[in-house]
DNA sequence: GTAGGGTTAG
């Protein structure tokens, strides 16, 4: 206590030689001899100090840095600061996120009382908690308030170092040291405590010890918070049917639940049941939130629903959601609408959100990418620049895709060369890239150089890019050599053999094919299945390989059929070389192309979707170039538009003719 | 102070 009011004491403060003018015309204006002196009864809700006033109104809306200090001066000189219970408002104000304050300024403050009371202890303990530093620091707080001594800690210390201790770096150890302080306290009664434990435990990815705090707790006793707490971590977790357990037997669900359960099936790429978890939702009268949409965008995204995600657009137009100013909301719309084909839409969505943080950038420059808009995207991100936002590493690697989705050599150089002028460290994603965009543009070499030469270890990821180039400029010795690497890499997954398979085929080299088939067998290895959806009626349609299973499977298969016979008329030949060698004759193998899921797909389509309406197909793997040409074709024949969204990129097929103008 | 949200990764 012995300095505050002192000349030193004022130096302390950082910033307040420059603005202590501000503040003495501010003093000026309420003359401290004017003011009543304070005793206890000023904090009655009768007659409040007037400074208490200002204090709680300044908590309310943070104003300009100088009135902060001219408040500081006024309780100070008033003689206000002696006494705790104004002194720790002052702290807490300066504390509060949004204040002009800063940290310096209100530990001066801090450290000039005698006996902080708990609720000062908990504003430094939650400002500490915000800073988000390592929880030993607000562990040793929480220490440091307990030797202090003078007050004891409540249900409010105990939720914020719960929460400090939350990330999933901490250990049991922490984790158990924090449980035991609350229990020491007594504490382990209060609800809100319990709920912060658990929601530490889950944060820390104990979730079982969080479920032991769950089910000791009496059902009466628990809130939805409770609940919500443990359906939100085992979604996230990826225990989707522990999520719905809890969900179908909580005693009443509110918004939250809803929205929890929901963004867990996103979460676990369940997401055809996340739109039927969100229509049961408002069937039960529930009226989503801007939070809730922005999961079912996600899903939506994901399947390519157009019509549902359409339906949410509107729905938050209407409902006021803040579109234009939501860039969470703004990024997951823009993202929908690009994964569903309609990038003029999402351009649209883009240009009308004036809110745009870094995210809802990287979501347009990667739309763009996706769609094969280079230059597009290379723009954008000078306007980016231009908005002085600073990019970040997804940024880039939009940037990379985007160049290497056209072939852009030197531009994705020089992107890579230019992360470091933005102070972003390449990641081994970043190389992958540029070596995919090297390795497209069939400069192998350099790709396997850029690849061998990148800081850290290269994953199969950044081989498989390699790989897939050294297939398709079929140079035999490389791809030969990287492919029994990523083989040993990942000896169980199926696409690596039939790759390296695939490169042997087309180099005449039948016996070693065939042992690729012999070795994928051995390890009980199986090719991904591929599965194309098509969005009709509101409905998702989905198709695998062969499918028979759709209702209209005989109609499919005539149209198959009738299809085939107009392309042979314009001189169509089935591309059978990316076949897996897997059957014995060529009529095996042309029977398994004519049905692979994007032509059942696209044969739905054209059975059921007007001429007027584009097709739009998603499909999990990459389009093979069979389909591809087939696919031009039927563009052409059957005069429509058709969409296909492969795991890579988007296929805009009109007019015989596809946007990716054939490199993909 | 305790419950729900967006990009990317070949």
């Amino acid at each position: 206590m012995a300095t505050i009011g002192t000349a030193a004491a004022w130096r302390r403060i950082p910033g307040i030689a420059t603005t202590a003018l501000s503040g003495l015309s501010f003093l000026n204006f309420f003359s401290t001899a004017a003011l009543p002196p304070f005793s206890s009864s000023s904090t009655g809700t009768t007659s409040p100090h007037p400074i208490l006033n200002l204090l709680q109104e300044e908590a309310r809306s943070p104003r300009r840095r100088a009135d902060l200090l001219a408040l500081h001066a006024l309780a100070l000189t008033s003689g206000l600061l002696r006494h705790p219970f104004p002194a720790s408002r002052l702290v807490d104000v300066l504390l509060r996120p949004g204040a002009a304050g800063d940290p310096a300024h209100a530990a001066a403050v801090f450290d000039s009382l005698d006996s902080p009371d708990a609720y000062t202890w908990n504003a430094v303990l939650a400002a500490q908690v915000r800073r988000g530093g390592p929880p030993a620091d607000a562990l040793g707080l929480y220490f440091r308030m307990r030797s202090a001594g003078a007050q004891p800690p409540d249900g409010y210390t105990f939720a914020l170092v719960a929460k400090a201790c939350s990330s999933p770096g901490c250990g049991v150890g922490i984790g158990r040291e924090v449980h035991g302080q609350v229990v020491k306290c007594g504490m382990e009664a209060l609800l809100v405590v319990r709920n912060s434990l658990m929601r530490m435990y889950c944060g820390i990815g104990l979730l079982n010890f969080a479920r032991q705090l769950f089910d000791e707790t009496p059902l009466s006793c628990l809130d939805s918070i409770s609940w919500n707490t443990m359906i939100s971590s085992y979604g996230k977790s990826g225990d989707v049917p522990a999520a719905r357990g809890l969900f179908d037997r909580m005693p009443s669900r509110n918004l939250f639940s809803w929205s929890a359960m929901t963004d867990g099936y996103v979460a676990n790429a369940e997401y055809s049941q996340a739109l039927v978890l969100f229509n049961e939702m408002q069937g039960r009268g529930f009226r989503p939130d801007a939070v809730v949409l922005v999961s079912v965008l996600k899903a939506c995204a994901h399947l390519g629903a157009l019509d549902q995600g359409r339906w949410i657009h509107l729905y938050a137009e209407r409902n006021k959601l803040g579109l234009d100013v939501n860039p969470v909301l703004g990024a997951a719309l823009v993202d929908m609408y690009c994964k569903c084909g309609y990038l003029d839409v999402a351009l649209q969505v883009f240009d009308a959100t004036h809110d745009r943080d870094v995210v809802l950038w990287n979501v347009m420059i990667s739309g763009l990418a996706m769609h094969g808009h280079g230059k597009g995207a290379l723009e954008l991100f000078r306007r980016m620049r231009e908005h002085g936002v600073v990019p970040n590493g997804s940024t880039f690697l939009g940037i990379l895709r985007a160049c290497s989705h056209v072939g852009l050599v030197d531009e994705g150089r020089e992107t890579l060369r230019s992360m470091q002028d933005h102070h972003v460290k390449p990641q081994r994603e970043h190389y992958g890239c540029l070596a995919d965009l090297l390795g497209r543009a069939g400069l192998l070499e350099e790709a396997e150089e850029v690849i061998r030469a990148m800081p850290m270890e290269p994953q199969a990821a950044q081989w498989g890019a390699l790989m897939s180039a050294c297939r398709m400029h079929k140079n035999v010795e490389m791809g030969e050599r990287i492919g029994k690497h990523l083989i040993s890499l990942e000896p169980q997954d199926g696409g690596r053999y039939v790759l390296l398979a695939n490169v042997y085929a087309e180099a005449g080299r039948w016996e070693d094919a065939r042992e690729m088939r012999r070795a994928m067998e051995e390890m009980g290895v199986k090719k991904e299945i591929g599965c194309s959806f098509v969005e009709w009626n509101g409905t998702i349609h989905e198709f695998i390989v062969g499918d028979k299973s759709h209702p209209q499977t005989g109609k499919i298969y005539a149209m198959l059929s009738e299809m085939e016979k107009k392309l042979q008329m314009v001189g169509y030949v089935k591309d059978t070389s990316q076949l897996l060698i897997e059957m014995g004759n060529e009529e095996d193998k042309e029977i398994a192309l004519s049905y692979h899921s994007e032509k059942l797909a696209i044969a739905f389509g054209i059975i059921n979707i007007g001429r007027g309406t584009p097709i739009r197909v998603v499909k999990n793997l990459r389009v093979c170039r069979d389909c591809h040409t087939y696919a031009k074709l039927i563009s052409k024949i059957y005069r429509t538009e058709i969409i296909v969204r492969d795991r890579n990129r988007f296929h805009l097929f009109r007019d015989g003719s596809c946007s990716c103008r054939d490199y993909w």
